[in-house]
DNA sequence: TCAAAAGTGTTTGCTATACACCCATGA
DNA sequence: TCATGGGTGTATAGCAAACACTTTTGA
């Protein structure tokens, strides 16, 4: 089957940045390409949009197809379309930024079959086509709105500890958070309650456990 | 001539945003289409992009066919897809943002002439496919990057006095704003420097003119 | 001399930061 | 009883917001 059209168009293709946190890592989705170009080689996932597919729906597609997550946050990021991005055609990228929780994750992406793979973020590979620069831009992203809004919060369990929350900020930023100032501005946004329940995990005082108020609602808190 | 693809291929647009200051009102530049569909509507300039073209080199050819601008801010907005968007075919559109001097605008794009006009950004007349909710988005970026860039600057002309920018501030998000704290806060960027020079227009004390130090860069401030 | 906009400092409140000790538990 | 991380309050500094009068000019 062929299709014709009287202008030459590009392909579109959605590739996704998914961010979770595990072994007190922010890591990274890649998949390793199977096909030339970049045979062998780590890639973001992704694919072509289908011609009767809504773009958010392609990239959900995606993220589930490769993470098992039907959920998750997913934002558009942006879209790159250098002329030569892609050595085949024209091919323009939407690209999307995904934040799974750290529990959320099936077996399928979890374990390294199929060439599927964490990756740590500040040791990745050599990446296929532009995806090194879209891992950038996304991560800049996740910094930034780290800020400014509850988007933590979608990387987190369904209950958590205030120290679980805390350590995503300081495995995304890098620097270490002060304990007391940072449970008084977290309580102070209203977004999470107290379970009523306590973890014990260890010889240490028993830590409260906490839920997200509005799963999947990201607030601006600034 | 005709383009054949193994797999269906959609359209690729970019579609700009152009805003600029004048008569102390933010003015948005649409064109009337002299095509169906919408045959008559006023829509955002725009156009394919050119398959041996890059998505930003796409966007500064509209802008300056259609402003005359040759230079000016130009960013990329986000992409809009949506399945139903065009009823030809499906068209994936890559919106920009785009700011341009409030003294840069040519003859062309400032008479009416050829169904090219400015309009008052609060007043829009109904619009084409979905740009009105591209607008919508890209008039939520400039206020947004209002508070925390010097995004301002790149809607003065070359030289201005302190009044002229705080009206810009003042136009856009429609409130008054304190004339001590803005000085004191805009020098404090160091970002413009005195001219030397003073404009007399009228019955009341000179203003000191300014200049912006580095014309082509946007600065995050916060 | 009057009307109109330009120019300029200080006070106040709030938000963000720095900082240290006791608590509950498991081994 | 000791080692480990959990939990909590106060003092200070820096930033943002409120606020009013004098200056210069053209008519």
């Amino acid at each position: 089957m062929a299709f014709t059209y009287e202008h030459p168009h590009p392909a579109v293709t959605v590739d996704i940045c998914v961010f979770t946190i595990r072994s007190d890592e922010l890591k990274v989705l890649l998949i390793k390409r199977a096909l030339d170009p970049f045979l062998g080689s780590w890639a973001l996932p992704g694919g072509f949009v289908g011609i009767d597919e809504d773009l958010d729906a392609a990239a959900a597609r995606e993220l589930r197809e490769e993470t098992g997550v039907e959920t998750g946050y997913l934002e558009q990021l942006c879209t790159f379309g250098r002329v030569d991005r892609d050595p085949r055609e024209r091919v323009i990228s939407v690209a999307y930024f995904a934040l799974i929780p750290s529990d959320a994750i099936e077996i399928r992406a979890a374990t390294d079959a199929e060439g599927v793979g964490w990756f740590t973020a500040s040791e990745l590979p050599p990446l296929a086509f532009d995806h090194r620069a879209i891992l950038d831009a996304a991560f800049e992203r996740l910094l930034g709105k780290l800020q400014y809004s509850t988007i933590a919060f979608q990387l987190l369990p369904e209950t958590f500890t205030m120290s679980d929350l805390r350590h995503i900020y300081e495995v995304i930023t890098g620097k270490p958070v002060d304990t007391r100032n940072f449970s008084k501005q977290i309580l102070s946004l209203d977004a999470i309650e107290e379970t009523g329940d306590m973890r014990r995990d260890g010889p240490h005082r028993p830590a409260k456990l906490y839920r997200v108020l509005e799963r999947d609602t990201v607030r601006i808190t600034k």
